[in-house]
DNA sequence: CCCGAGCCTGACAACGTTGTCCAGGCTCTA
DNA sequence: TAGAGCCTGGACAACGTTGTCAGGCTCGGG
C-alpha cells in the first residue's frame, strides 16, 4: 500500500480510501491511485485489516468427515449462508476424535474466526468457555454440546428412529434388530432410545442379541448383521442406525435367501433404484446446516441471547424394503 | 498478551517466548506466565502473528460444489495433507461460475493463504498472474488452467472415456449414445474426444442424434436419453459423461422394456448393488486431491520450479450394465 | 577481587491496515 | 473582499505479535 501511495503521489490514507470505496476522493485522484494499484498488482492484506478491525469475516466449520455424503450438503449449505453474509468458510474434519476436535476448534479460535459451527466429536466442551466469553459465536449441530450452554440444532433422532421401528412393527415384525454406532455419540444413543421406545410401546421385549452397538466399520457390521440373522432367535427385520451401516446391511441382506425387512436412518443416493427400494428415515442435512449458520449470524448481529435447542423433524420415506412382511 | 505480561510481572517478549515454546526461560518464570495465561484465558492472535511472519499456514481450495459426492473425498484428502503440514483449509464453492471462482480466489489471496488448490470453473486465469508472481503456490485440479502456466493434476479423461466406449464396442455395440456436459468444460470435452476416438478406431460413423452435450440437469438429461433411445436410429448403449448424468440415465433405463447397456464416467455409491450393476470408468478423487496438495506443499518448500501436468489413470470397473449385448 | 562469558529478560521497532484528527485550499455568501 | 464552511488529503497512532539487540545478572577463572 505504501508503494501504491508513493507511485500515485498521495498519502497512505488516500489509497486506503480508494481501496475501500470510501467517499471524499476526487475522481482524478482516484484514477491515479487505481492506476498504481493495477500496475503494482496490489491486493489489500486482510490479515492486517483483521488486526485493525477485529472481525475476520470468516467462520469455522468442524465436522466429522467431509467425505461423508451426509456432511457434504451440510457443509455446502453453511457455506452458502456464510457467502450471503460475506464470510469465508474454514473447514476441518475431526475424524470423530474429541482431541482432534478440540485442537481444530482452538486453532480456529486463534485465527479469530467470527463464529463456529461444530458437529461435536467429544462430549465435554468446557474448553470453549473462555472463547464464548470472548465473544466467539457458536452453534452446535447434529449433537448437543457437553457441559456448556450453547445453541444446538439437531434432527429428531429419537422420534425418527421410533417411527421407523414402529413402521416395521406395523408391518407385522416383532423380532427387529438394531445396528448402531457407539451410544457415547448422542445421535446413536437417541436412535437406540427410539428403537427401545417403539418396541416397548408395542409390548415387545428386546433380546440382547438383536442389538449391536458401537460397530461401524463394514466388516464388523457385516458380522453383526449375519449373527442376528442366523442366531437362535433370528430377526425378521433390521433397523440400521446410520447411512454407512445401512449400506453394509443392504449388501448382507442381498446375500440372504429369505427376505428380511430393512429401514435405515439417513437417506442414501439411489435408494429408490435398488431392488427392493430402501425405506429410510431421512434427515435434511442441508437444512441442518442452513438453520445452524443462520442462527450463527443472528448471534453475530447481537440478536440472540439465550441459547436454544432447535429440533428438525425427520421424514419416513417408504420404498419397499421396510414393507416386506416377516418371513418366519 | 499485554495483560498476561502485566499479570505475570514480566515483559511482553517473555510471554511470547513461553507461548511459542522458545528456549531461554526459567522454569519458575514460565510457570508464572503459564498461570497468567490460564487465568486470563489468553489465546494467541494468529492474525497478528501472520502479519508479522508472512505465512498464514492455511491453504485455499476452490471447487465446484462441496455437496457433490465427487468433491467430498477430494476435499477431505486435501485437508489431510494440509493437516500433515500444520495448515488449515479454507473451502469455497464456485458453483461452476467463472466470476464466482475469481471472486473466491482473490478473496483467498487477500487472506494471504500460502497456497491454492483450484478446480477451475472459468477458462482464463490470467487474473492470477500477480498472485503467482507474489509467491502464492497454486495447483489446478481436474481441469487445466487457462492462459497461464501452472501445475495441474487431472485424470486421464480422454483415455478413460475411450476405454469405456471401446468396452461397449467390444461387446458388440455400434450405436452408442453419449451424454455429457458443456464442451467448454475441459473434462467434458476430453471425454467427448475419447468417445469419438473409440468410435473412429472401430470405424463407426457417429450420428449427431447420438450425442447430447451441455445438458446436466436431471430433467433435460432424461429427455436427451429418451430421445436417443426412441429416435429414428436408436442407440443400444449409452456412455454417461459424469456421475450425475449416470444416475439419471440409470433411472431412464430402468423404465425401458428393452435392455440397454450403460457405462458411466465416475464411480457411484451402491453401483454394485443395482440390477444390473453399473459398469463405470472410475477416477480416484481422493488421489487427485492428495497428489495436488502434496505438490502444493512441495512448491511451498521451494522444491519445484517448472509447472508440470500430472495425469492419473482411470480404471474400468465392470459390473454388468456395460456387458449387456445389443438388443436390436 | 576483578573481568569476561553466558544466560535471562525486556525495550523497541516493524508487519500493513484503518480511525482520528487536523491543515490547507476552495467556494459561496454577505 | 473577507469570513464561514466544506471538501480533500495526509500525519500519526494503534491493532497484537515477533525479531533484534542490548542490559543486567551470575558464575567461574585468573
Amino acid at each position: 500500500m505504501k508503494d501504491v501511495a508513493a507511485r500515485a503521489g498521495v498519502g497512505l490514507k488516500t489509497v486506503s480510501r480508494v481501496v475501500n470505496g470510501e467517499p471524499g476522493v476526487t475522481p482524478e485522484t482516484e484514477r491515479r491511485v487505481q492506476e498504481a494499484i493495477d500496475a503494482l498488482g496490489f491486493r489489500r492484506n486482510d490479515s492486517a485489516r483483521v488486526l485493525r478491525k477485529g472481525r475476520t469475516a470468516s467462520i469455522g466449520l468442524v465436522l466429522e468427515d467431509l467425505a461423508d455424503p451426509f456432511y457434504g450438503p451440510l457443509s455446502r449449505s453453511v457455506e452458502e449462508v456464510a457467502r450471503a453474509h460475506g464470510a469465508l468458510l474454514i473447514n476441518g474434519s475431526s475424524a470423530e476424535d474429541p482431541e482432534r476436535e478440540q485442537e481444530l476448534v482452538l486453532a480456529l479460535c486463534a485465527r479469530r474466526v467470527d463464529g463456529l459451527v461444530v458437529i461435536p466429536a467429544g462430549d465435554d466442551h468446557r474448553y470453549l468457555e473462555p472463547e464464548l466469553k470472548a465473544g466467539v459465536a457458536t452453534v452446535f449441530v447434529d449433537r448437543p454440546a457437553g457441559h456448556i450452554d450453547a445453541d444446538v440444532v439437531l434432527s429428531d433422532n429419537y422420534g425418527g428412529a421410533r417411527d421407523g421401528v414402529a413402521h416395521l412393527i406395523a408391518h407385522g415384525h416383532r423380532r427387529i434388530g438394531f445396528i448402531g454406532d457407539m451410544p457415547r455419540i448422542h445421535t446413536a444413543a437417541e436412535r437406540l432410545r427410539g428403537y427401545r421406545a417403539a418396541m416397548e410401546d408395542a409390548g415387545i421385549p428386546v433380546a440382547g442379541s438383536w442389538m449391536s452397538l458401537g460397530v461401524t466399520d463394514p466388516e464388523r457390521v457385516r458380522r453383526a448383521a449375519e449373527s442376528m440373522l442366523t442366531g437362535p432367535d433370528p430377526v425378521t427385520a433390521v433397523f440400521a442406525g446410520n447411512n454407512r451401516v445401512t449400506v453394509t446391511v443392504i449388501r448382507v441382506l442381498a446375500e440372504q435367501s429369505r427376505r428380511v425387512a430393512l429401514v435405515g436412518f439417513d437417506d442414501i443416493e439411489l435408494a429408490d433404484l435398488l431392488q427392493p427400494g430402501v425405506t429410510v428415515v431421512a434427515q435434511d442435512a442441508a437444512d441442518l446446516g442452513r438453520t445452524a449458520a443462520e442462527r450463527l449470524f443472528r448471534q453475530l448481529d447481537g440478536l440472540l441471547v439465550t441459547p436454544e435447542r432447535i429440533e428438525l423433524p425427520t421424514r419416513l420415506i417408504t420404498r419397499g424394503s421396510g414393507e416386506i412382511p416377516p418371513a418366519d
